[in-house]
DNA sequence: AAAGTGACCAAAATACATTATAGTCACAAT
DNA sequence: ATTGTGACTATAATGTATTTTGGTCACTTT
């Protein structure tokens, strides 16, 4: 497995370098231990062994090194949401699949991995790019299941791509969005499967 | 016009007197103007010339004072939904024109009277009574206009009633909230016209 | 009874002194 | 050139002493 740098560049240094991963590793395990306020960039460097002034020699920020590890967690959710799709035949069900898998994924992050979810929060309440990333990609495959359901006759196409892509991101948003989600765990069971049933509904053809 | 006493029963002393009329309408001027938190009751007892021990004697708490405000705010909105609903012919327009009417009496309180938006936000985020009446009534509301569509044969009729509701409703949601409605201020313009075309979709027979 | 209050208390808010932390830089070692 | 650091600063976080504030109650006045 690949890792894929999302988007946002490493602002520093050389991209490949062994220290650069240990600091990754190291913060991934510190914040999802002690929560990234908690942890301090010296924290970080003791825990390897080098001086606080060498890990900003690979990282512009703290926010950088949270932006790394958040962007870990949301491309995990993104894969767990990817073949949750791509276990669906038709896109009917597979608009159904992701919004489950959003949203099943995401309140176990919440669940289980609290320290991470609170990062994953704070990264969409401060539009970290690893959240703006994250939000787009969700967008690009929900757009992509609409095209191919407009494409095989099982979705309407007489309203424009975008308003519909748009009109149905708006309905999802409030579980896309880690900070909205926390507020909505109480209806987790069903609500995505109302939403997607309206949803379904106003895309018949 | 009459003062409807919105679910909350005054909690003590009688429902009827001339000061608690005064004290409610000291809360509002003050609460408007310095906001709920800043407002010390002590400010309300001087500002009407009593002793800050009379008000409890009408009062629970400051909490309740909260609450008579911030119903009266809410019932504002309702009105004026109420008023745009009115003015539609048909269920579609109906709908239509409720969710605009929302998000515009919403957004407005927020421009101009913040304070007092805050107080609906502040509700809102606490699960006050008033806030939970006000969600009750759009939600009632909105299944009126549901089941009249339906009477008519403009809405589809195979999906349960209180499904369809509750769908709609989780929809409108991030803009009946007042917590929430803050921070979609942007997609004030689009989202709701969007989303109504959505859900309308999602309503054809 | 009804109208009204000062004195009082626990808890919360404020103000402020102190410490901890993010981030930089000149410089050393390899 | 690459690898690495201790010493430094401005700002944010934290602890603490002090004041405010929500709320009560015994009590007076009408």
């Amino acid at each position: 497995m690949i890792e894929t740098p999302p988007s946002t560049p490493p602002s520093r240094g050389p991209a490949e370098h062994s220290v650069r991963e240990q600091i990754v590793a190291a913060a991934e395990v510190h914040f999802s231990h002690y929560g990234y306020e908690k942890t301090t960039v010296s924290d970080l460097a003791k825990s390897i062994g080098f001086s606080k002034a060498y890990i900003y020699k690979f990282f512009d920020s703290k926010q950088t090194i949270g932006e790394a590890i958040c962007s870990q967690v949301l491309s995990a959710i993104i894969e767990a949401i990817e073949e949750a799709v791509m276990n669906a035949s038709t896109p009917t069900e597979k608009f159904r699949r992701m919004f489950k898998a959003l949203v099943e994924t995401g309140s176990n992050l919440f669940f289980n991995d609290r320290k991470l979810y609170d990062i994953a929060a704070h990264s969409a309440s401060e539009g970290w790019p690893s959240a703006r990333a994250y939000a787009q990609r969700i967008q690009q495959l929900l757009s992509e299941i609409i095209r191919e359901g407009r494409e095989s006759g099982e979705f309407e196409r007489k309203t424009p791509l975008d308003e519909t892509v748009n009109a149905i991101f708006l309905v999802m948003h409030p579980y896309v969005n880690p900070l909205l989600l926390q507020h909505n765990l109480d209806l987790v069971e069903e609500g995505p499967a109302q939403l997607s049933n309206l949803v379904l509904r106003s895309l018949a053809p």
